[in-house]
DNA sequence: GGCCAAAGTCGAACCGGTTCGACGATGTCT
DNA sequence: AGACATCGTCGAACCGGTTCGACTTTGGCC
């Protein structure tokens, strides 16, 4: 394997000739810099990562902290990392993954062996057990999902209030006053999963503005529990409109519905929330607000890298709540 | 940031000492092992990454190399790459993760700098394109997915050819003459997804044998087209069972089969191919081979760290082609 | 022609670990 | 008591890059 030296031999310069013509730091000559170029060519050199890396303190890779909740649905969280990877490797980084449940130590581990240049941290709870650690290390950090605390972090999501609001409205305005609401299961809630309750709260508010009843389920995530309670939902027959936050529960819902012969939106209106790809995924009919998972994994990464690239604005962190878009499929009447 | 010569400075001994009793390849006394212990608590030392890789050539990460294809369904890979992350890191290994379009480029760059001392290939084609740098680079490799050349790596793989007869077996054993068989895209094929041909090519054989009529249909793999096409193959009525082997399509059969009021196995018998967590998540009431990407992964990442770990033995290759297994849901009779 | 700035290159130091050879202290065996 | 192996530790070299300061060469300007 060549390394620096051997180009720089094969040149007939030295290696901090060599390094310089690399990254152009200081003027090299045409003819020493094409002869360089040449020796690079035929000899097949890559700088080696861990020396430059030791060299300049930059690994160009970034941490991706994942976890896979057993009681949330994984399809789902590839939507968010596909697009991150993307954007990483636009902006020259690589993804190092992490997806082990314990999330703090693994934190710890990756960054003070400084493995990463940066974090990005996915589906952050309220009082995320990671957050006390992004405080500690030296790498800035950027994530998705609304902390009680975003001190110090770039922070990314959906607006889930307006989201429920909405929601509520676009039902409110077609006249229903007595509705179905299914969210995510408690161990969501527990686990501080905020976007659960964010959601809630706002949608239970905006109905009670409206003088609508709610009838509030936490939904099921692992089937065959998800048909069945559907099943039982339906069979209460309560309300005129069913709002689902919970991906498990909207996309067994079409296969339920046909079963028993409910027609949308004619004798039930059904809103939800998911993303496009979701969406199309399990082939739903469904109105809904758009989760952007996209964007939102893009936008992370782009203040990250901005923060990596100029550590001095440490100070200057960026706080987003995209607004939620409705796309109407027509469920609802 | 601690590093080991502040430790050393601490504990009052030289740096190699300190870094021989992390290492504990020289003995160490008891009493200056635990003051070095003490330095190392005090200060929150860990060793550089980098440096370390420096100085050993050993980076502890693993190259994994997902493409995720438009017109595969995404979800069925992920199912490979948790228990890959997690077989990773019980043998002390992380995760780099490269989704790039371009894999032989992006294969030839992590590999020439060194960043990884292994490299996982997933959806590993008949000819894959990645194949030839794998065999210029210096890393080991193991793989899913079963190529045309194996040679100088491992390579695992369910065995398709013996899936396709197993599923033929048993619709052959209840009285089918003839069948429905749905296979993937076109572009899988072309693209050389040897899987494709391998199960199609054993099945068709097998019913040949069986004196079975089958008829053949490229799966489609995006919605509406998935739904429509499984209405005009219902709608041609040929045949009285369907094997399906394509992800897009099993998933979205249950509720077109309801929509349609056919009932499965009465009027129609239905076998698929996929994993058992892929069933769940779309709860699947059908008779299947297990596709096992969880086994799969971890094979491919143990048998990776054994040769990482004993680079000599690099002669020794596992060709792994396991074994179906079929899970009865009862869609068949 | 002389002075000065800019361009181009080099050598040495440094990043933070690991590892080899050497060396003193200690214990064992004859 | 002397020879010798073993234990425990140290200093120096090395891994492969980057970067700083210094030096030489070139060119422009008065």
């Amino acid at each position: 394997m060549a390394n620096i030296q051997d180009v720089a031999q094969r040149a007939g310069v030295s290696r901090s000739t060599v390094s310089y013509a690399l990254s152009g730091k200081r003027a090299i000559s045409r003819k020493t810099r094409e002869r360089i170029e040449a020796a690079i060519r035929e000899l097949g050199f890559t700088p080696n990562a861990g020396a430059r890396a030791l060299a300049t303190s930059q690994t160009l890779v970034i941490g991706l902290f994942v976890h896979f909740f057993q009681d949330e649905f994984s399809p789902a969280m590839l939507q968010y990392v596909l697009p991150i990877a993307d954007a990483a490797r636009e902006a020259g980084y690589d993804i190092l993954m992490v997806t082990e449940t314990d999330g703090p130590k693994a934190l710890e581990r990756i960054s003070s062996s400084e493995m990463v240049d940066g974090v990005v941290l996915l589906n952050v709870a309220h009082e995320d057990p990671r957050l006390p650690v992004m405080r500690k290390i030296r790498q800035p950090g950027s994530m998705v999902g609304l902390p009680k605390n975003t001190e110090g972090f770039d922070v990314f999501d959906l607006d889930f209030e307006e989201s429920g609001r909405v929601l509520v409205d676009h039902l409110a305005e077609r006249g229903h006053r007595e509705i179905v609401l299914i969210t995510p299961r408690k161990d969501v809630y527990d686990r501080g999963g905020a976007y659960a309750w964010r959601f809630q709260n706002a949608a239970l508010q905006q109905a009670a503005r409206y003088g609508m009843r709610v009838h509030w389920f936490h939904g099921e995530t692992q089937q065959p529990a998800v048909n069945r309670q559907i099943g039982e939902i339906l069979d209460a027959n309560v309300g005129t409109a069913m709002i689902v936050h919970n991906d498990a529960v909207i996309a067994a819902l079409p296969s339920v519905l046909h079963a028993r012969g409910v027609r949308v939106p004619d004798e039930l209106s059904v809103v939800g929330i998911f993303s496009e790809d979701f969406g199309q995924l399990f082939n739903l009919p469904y109105t809904a607000v758009e989760t952007s998972p996209d964007k939102l994994g893009r936008l992370a990464v782009q203040a990250l890298v901005q923060h990596m690239l100029d550590p001095e604005r440490a100070g200057a962190h960026r706080v987003e709540l995209i607004a939620p878009q409705i796309t109407d499929r027509g469920s609802t009447k």
